[in-house]
RNA sequence: GCAGGCGUGGCGGAACUGGUAUACGCGCAUGCCUUAGGAGCAUGUCUCGAAAGGGAUGUGGGUUCGAGUCCCACCGCCUGCACCA
């Protein structure tokens, strides 16, 4: 009798004290460091998600073992955060507690699946011998001027009292209390990921990653090519710059258009009798864009004040509008009928156009003159101005464009990139402490490395209130001497984003136990880069864009030797719930990992969700479908059970060899290219065939089940390991060696040939692969089902694929 | 709007560089076994047709001896970013 709950428990226990999975830093085999994104251990426990990713890893990491790699597996907890925090207020009890118990909880779950981790180095980023390095790192940074302190506006929730990253921020609101989010100036810390733009950019093409991760990290940088104008505000001394991406148009402009948050704003209105009036407007607009993520109708004001457009001499109104972006580009736009948004807003306050850029089609061009429509058709256009451009292709025309206006010092060509720098202080509690001293006389100074790490202290009253929890901690003696001076100075109460614990976590694991350094040259040149991360999608930017800014900043010290530190990476799709929707407590569609594994085994469990469909899509969660995996399971339990019961190792029909060595193939290929659900099929089939064969009386060679157990045995690993015993052997199945494939073998000795007349299949007939086409089609010829067509009729033409078809076209 | 992806049975999904569409699994039907079975085994399961044969991979075109696969247009869906100048 199949009985998981039994030999589960068990086979767990052997591997770990063995340490079988634990790896080698001396080793001299070829090394492989297989990556999983580790878990925030939430309250709620592990979700049917996780596993899904840990199996994928799982199958890959013992498979690369049994060919014969020394491979690095790591867990490990991302455990400081917002929830946990949000948590303990709402019990009362510490979050070190809290997460303590989830961390004991995701661990039991995590080894309930039996996946092959080396525990020894599992790492917990809010253990202080863990966050000592997070701090050691955020010293480097700043050190190198990659980390400095600035006031900025930020997202802030007025109802949870602290701030949100921009991801945490969903339509404008607060992702966990759903109340709108705010802008707020505040002094903050800043990593200067921007400095890395150009080659967090290019640096993608070379990675195994799936392009629409790619493209997301594309398109997040958001790199933009254009020119900067530079223009006198008339009467004042004032300039103003603003930032054309298309500016084959120019000509064309006829109004300049301020973000409503812009800091020039009060400045350029001061002094005109409706500043205050222009001042509320703006801050309305900015009030209204908080709350509400909807594209509005784009509003706007005049500011009284015009540029003097260096193109040509002519004054341009600037407009307070709406659309206007103070973080992006300059924050200023020259606007023009050639531009949906700015035609749309001229037209909305009467605002004057002009074109310059036409149809080619005369009846096009004459509505376009009279603004009847937007045309912003670069591509296809033809320019009217300058006149030394009239008549040209607009496209054809930017390069020589772009040279003409800075010839005529209009402007100067300039890349702007959409992504900012990332904002990584925290006002909460749940985090690691920013190491740094803040001196009146001295300013911003770094603890000394020696006083690492700064300790999170234990006696805080966490209910926010909007200041750090930090500073009101006694033992935080949150006034301290000044490294420099001496003088009484003050710490840095905030705490860092808990993606920069994850950041670099992945170099820890190499060293996860060294008290003297975050990790070793060593140890990092013999085990980076990652050869394969897998995590969800939605680390598509954030996290996987920080770990290469990271990455690329302490390659630039001097600490590692590549550039990119996860060359593979593999998205595992979102399991969802039976009714197809994200799984929620709310909408009761929750599949707890415990009780399918409690009813049917992990064993089964892990198949099920490798066979549920290609492993980076969304697939629901089917509890009907998931006994065919177990039923699978059983039948290999069944065959193996009849053979010993019933002494049936002997020899075997020779096209079992042949179908165990294309299992072999199929599923190793398989694996490679994470087609799990199709190497389960191909299992599936051959257990049938061994079922059938059993069943008609026949006999089959021990080896052959061996094989298939071993290659079973990096997805179900605990029914391979029991009736690997049961065969009588004393060391694990999991340092057996992969079997391989005699590529003759694990090729058909027949195939079946197609024969079509005029592409159309009207018979087949079994022949040697390597049949050739006089000969197939001499015998084609013979069949009725042919002669049917071709009688009497001329041949015109015959295509032959070897060892595939023959197609006989005839008139 | 921009970017990435997807449309195949009742359901999850197969189909390598174009070459038997619907593998494998779930479900369903019938039968065997059984005191019984929500167990196990066997057979069947796109569709029209008595058959011969025909029609089906979102829609319409195209390339080809041959298209689920390649090209063009359209429709629908999913994901991410989004007033990005």
């Amino acid at each position: 009798m199949y009985s998981p709950n039994n030999i589960e428990p068990k086979w767990q226990k052997a591997w770990l004290s063995e340490g079988i999975f634990n790896a080698d830093d001396a080793s001299k085999l070829p090394k492989s460091y297989i990556l999983d994104m580790f878990p925030y251990p939430s309250a709620d426990g592990l979700h049917v998600g996780h596993p899904e990713g840990y199996t994928a890893t799982d199958i890959y990491s013992r498979y690369l073992r049994a060919k014969g790699y020394e491979v690095l597996r790591p867990m490990g907890w991302d455990a400081f955060g917002l929830p946990a925090e949000n948590f303990a207020i709402k019990k009362g009890i510490h979050p070190r507690e809290t997460t303590e118990a989830s961390i004991a909880n995701f661990r039991r779950q995590i080894q309930s699946f039996g996946f092959s981790y080396d525990w020894t180095r599992e790492i917990n980023t809010s253990s202080p011998e863990y966050y000592k390095w997070t701090q050691w790192l955020f010293l480097e940074l700043f050190k190198k001027g990659l980390a400095y302190k600035k006031f900025a506006p930020v997202n802030w929730c007025e109802h949870c009292h602290t701030v949100l990253a921009n991801e945490q921020v969903i339509g404008g609101a607060c992702e966990r209390c759903k109340n709108p989010v705010i802008q707020k100036e505040l002094s903050q810390w800043f990593f200067k990921v921007t400095d890395y733009a150009d080659e967090l950019l290019s640096g993608l093409d070379s990675l195994d990653w799936p392009e629409n991760i790619k493209a997301m990290q594309r398109n997040w940088i958001g790199k933009s090519e254009g020119l900067i104008f530079s223009a006198p505000v008339k009467d004042m001394s004032i300039e103003i710059r603003t930032f054309s991406a298309h500016f084959e148009a120019c000509y064309a402009d006829t109004f300049v258009a301020i973000a409503p948050d812009h800091s020039l704003l009060p400045e350029l209105v001061a002094g005109l009798p409706n500043a205050k009036e222009i001042l509320d407007f703006s801050q309305n607009i900015v009030n209204e864009r908080a709350v509400n993520r909807e594209e509005p109708e784009p509003t706007g004001i005049f500011t009284g004040r015009y540029i003097v457009n260096p193109l040509d001499g002519k004054e341009l109104p600037i407009w307070v509008a709406s659309f206007a972006m103070a973080q992006y580009g300059t924050g200023i736009v020259k606007c023009s009928a050639h531009d949906e948004r700015d035609f749309a807003f001229a037209k909305k306050y009467q605002i004057p156009l002009k074109v310059c850029l036409l149809p080619t089609d005369p009846t096009e061009a004459e509505r376009v003159r009279n603004f009847e429509y937007c045309y912003s058709d670069t591509q296809h256009g033809v320019l009217t101005e300058p006149a030394e451009f009239a008549g040209k292709n607009a496209r054809d025309s930017r390069q020589d464009i772009a040279t003409y206006c800075q010839r005529n010092s209009f402007a100067q060509p300039e890349t702007i990139y959409r992504l900012r720098d990332w904002l990584v202080s925290r006002q909460r509690y749940w985090g690691t402490p920013i190491p740094i001293i803040i001196c009146d006389t001295c300013g911003v100074q770094a603890v000394p490395e020696i006083d690492l790490p700064v300790l999170l202290p234990e006696d805080v009253d966490f209910l926010p209130t909007g200041e750090s929890p930090l500073a009101r901690s006694a033992s935080f003696s949150a006034l301290v001497a000044c490294p420099n001076c001496g003088n009484p100075a003050q710490r840095e109460v905030d705490t860092m984003d808990t993606f920069v614990c994850s950041s670099w976590y992945y170099l820890r694991y190499t060293s996860p136990n060294d008290a003297d350094c975050p990790f070793t040259k060593e140890a990092i040149d013999h085990w980076l880069p990652v050869s394969l991360c897998v995590g969800g999608a939605e680390h598509a930017v954030l996290h996987l864009l920080y770990a290469r800014f990271v990455a690329k900043a302490l390659r630039d010290m001097g600490f590692l030797s590549f550039d990119e530190p996860f060359t593979r990476l593999k998205n595992q799709g979102m399991i969802l719930g039976e009714d197809g929707e994200k799984m929620s407590k709310s909408r009761g569609n929750v599949i707890n990992p415990d009780s399918v594994v409690e009813q049917y085994g992990a064993d089964t469990v892990r198949l099920y969700e490798m066979f549920m469909g290609p492993f980076s899509d969304q697939k629901p969660w089917s509890t009907q479908s998931i006994i065919g995996s177990r039923r699978f399971i059983e039948k290999v339990w069944t065959i193996v059970q009849t053979c010993i019961d019933e002494q049936r190792f002997g020899d075997e029909s020779a096209h079992i060899t042949r179908d165990l060595h294309k299992t072999i193939k199929k599923v190793t290929e398989d694996i490679e290219s994470f087609s799990f659900n199709t190497a389960i099929s191909t299992m599936m089939i051959f257990s049938n065939t061994l079922q059938k064969e059993l069943q008609v009386g026949n006999s089959l060679q021990k080896e052959t089940l061996e094989s298939f157990l071993i290659i079973l045995s990096s997805f179900a690993p605990h029914v391979a390991e029991e009736l690997w015993s049961q065969l009588a052997h004393s060391d694990f199945i999991a340092r057996a060696p992969w079997p391989s494939y005699d590529p003759a073998l694990a090729k058909d000795e027949l195939v079946m040939l197609m024969i079509q007349v005029n592409g159309k299949t009207r018979d087949h007939f079994e022949a040697a692969p390597d049949m050739s086409q006089e000969d197939a089609l001499a015998q084609a010829l013979t069949q009725d089902a042919v002669k049917k067509y071709t009688q009497g009729k001329e041949i015109k033409k015959v295509v032959f694929v070897l060892g595939r078809l023959l197609n006989i076209v005839i008139d």
